[in-house]
DNA sequence: CAAATAGTGTCTGTTAGACACTATATG
DNA sequence: CATATAGTGTCTAACAGACACTATTTG
C-alpha cells in the first residue's frame, strides 16, 4: 500500500475500482388511492435478472447526472410516469448478500405518493409500468425482496396515518374530507370517529376551504380542500388509537 | 450489448465491475451519556482523505464477512469499543457526488447507544476512539459531512425523547429515574415535569424495581430500575410538549 | 316525503402540565 | 435541626372517542 504526503497527490493516484463493493441502487416505492383501494406503481421486469417478474421503478444511481440519492428516485419515477410526485421521502436501506442474486447489494428505497389522475394517462400509453392494488400483490411474482420493501413502506404510512395527514399527498390537489377519511382508515385497517379526524384537522388549520363542492350523485355534496403549505410536516401531538 | 436466454447464463456472464458506482460505506453514529452531557464516539482519521480529521467510527461493507448493512456497523462499533452496543438502529442513508472528495458516495447512517462505563476501558487503552461532548463539537475539525450526520441522529433521538423511553439505552443496565429524565431533559434542552415523566413511565410498566437504591450522597436515595424487554420498541400515544 | 351522505354538539375518558406536598437520605 | 434530593397527590387543560343530532343533496 502507498503511503501518500498530502490529500491533492492521494486523491491524484486514487482508484475508486481498486475494491470491488457492493452494489446500489434506488427504489422508490410510489403509492395512490384509486377506486377505494391503496395502488403501488410496479414495472415487469424485461431483462435479468428476475426477468418476467414485476419490481419497483428503481435503478442505479446515474453519477453524470444525479447530484444525489433524492435525484435518482426522482428520475426514476420521472422516467415512468412524467411527472415528478409532490410527496418524496427517503424510507430505509436494505442491503445484505442475499436479496440480489448479483451478489452483495443495497437499495435505497424512498416512499412516494401522488395523485391517479395526475399520471394516469402516461402511464397507460406510454410506459411499461402499472397501477396494482396492495390487497392482490400476493398474487404478483415479486422481483428481489421488493415484496418485503412496499410492506415496510406500507406500514411507514400507516404509522403516518396516526399522527399526520401526510397520505392526502396520494389524492388529488382538491379532495373532500370524507375521502382523506377513507384513505386513512384504508391505511389503518379499521373505521375512524368522522368528528375526531375532522376536529384534529380543523383545529391545526391544516387545509384550506376551496369554496367548492363535490357530490357523487348521492347525499349533500362535501367541501373541497386543499393541503396548506408545509402542512406534510405537521404532526399531531396525540395520536389516533392503533 | 449481449442478451441472454435464461437467467442463469446471464448470472454466469455477469460483471459486477463493468459499470463504475457510488462509494458505499456504513458511519454508526454512537452516542452515550456521561457526565450530565451528552457524548458522541469519534476517531481521529490516520489516512487520506480528510487525514487529521475527527469522523464517525465508521468504513466499507466488507463483503466477505458481513451479512448485510446492520452487520458492517456492529462489526466497526466493535473494532472500536470491543463490545456491541445494546441499541443499533438504521438512521438515513446520505448520498451526492459532493460529501466525499473521491467522487459520488453513499453512506448509510446508523444511531447507536451504549453506557459509557461499557466501554470506556478499552477506549482509553487500546482504541484511537475518544468520547467527545456533543456541546464541543464546534471546535472539533469533522470529516466529510459527518458534522450533519451527527446533527441528523441527534435530532432524531431528541424526537424519540419526546414518545418514548430509547434514550436510557445510553444508560447503564440499571439506572435512576431522575438520571434518564435527566438525559431526555439534555436532549430537550428544557426541563420536564417530573410527576408527568414518571407517570407515564409507570403507567405502561417500562421499567423493573431492582430494589436496589443509590445514593450520590445527597438527598434520599433513588430507586434503581432497569429495563423491561421490549420497553424500547413502545411509544407513547401522546407526546411530551416541545 | 325517504334515502344517502356531510357535517356538528356535547359528553366522557385519558393523559400531560403545574405545583404543592410528603419521604428519606446526609451532616 | 437544615438541606438536598426522591417521589406523590391532586387539580387543570387539552384532545380523542362515542354517538346522537342537524344539514344538504337527489329522486
Amino acid at each position: 500500500m502507498t503511503e501518500y504526503t498530502d490529500e491533492v497527490s492521494f486523491l491524484a493516484h486514487y482508484n475508486r475500482r481498486e475494491f470491488d463493493a457492493p452494489l446500489l441502487t434506488v427504489d422508490p416505492v410510489l403509492f395512490t388511492y384509486h377506486e377505494a383501494q391503496l395502488k403501488v406503481l410496479l414495472v415487469e421486469r424485461s431483462a435479468y435478472p428476475e426477468r418476467g417478474l414485476w419490481g419497483l421503478p428503481g435503478g442505479f444511481v446515474d453519477m453524470a447526472s444525479d447530484q444525489n440519492l433524492e435525484a435518482t428516485a426522482q428520475r426514476k419515477l420521472r422516467e415512468k410516469t412524467s411527472v415528478t410526485p409532490p410527496y418524496l421521502e427517503q424510507l430505509y436501506s436494505f442491503g445484505s448478500n442475499t436479496r440480489d442474486k448479483r451478489g452483495w447489494s443495497v437499495t435505497v428505497a424512498y416512499t412516494a405518493l401522488m395523485a391517479y389522475q395526475e399520471c394516469a394517462a402516461h402511464i397507460e400509453t406510454v410506459s411499461d409500468a402499472k397501477w396494482q392494488p396492495l390487497d392482490h400483490l400476493n398474487n404478483l411474482p415479486l422481483a428481489f425482496d421488493h415484496r418485503q420493501i412496499i410492506e415496510f413502506a406500507r406500514e411507514r404510512l400507516r404509522q403516518k396515518a396516526l399522527y399526520s395527514i401526510v397520505p392526502a399527498y396520494a389524492l388529488p390537489e382538491k379532495f373532500t374530507l370524507p375521502e382523506l377519511q377513507h384513505l386513512h382508515e384504508v391505511l389503518l385497517g379499521k373505521a375512524l370517529q368522522k368528528k375526531s379526524f375532522r376536529r384534529r384537522i380543523e383545529d391545526a388549520e391544516l387545509l384550506i376551504d376551496t369554496g367548492e363542492k363535490r357530490s357523487d350523485g348521492n347525499g349533500r355534496p362535501a367541501v373541497l380542500y386543499r393541503m396548506k403549505e408545509g402542512s406534510g410536516g405537521y404532526t399531531f401531538v396525540r395520536n389516533l388509537a392503533e
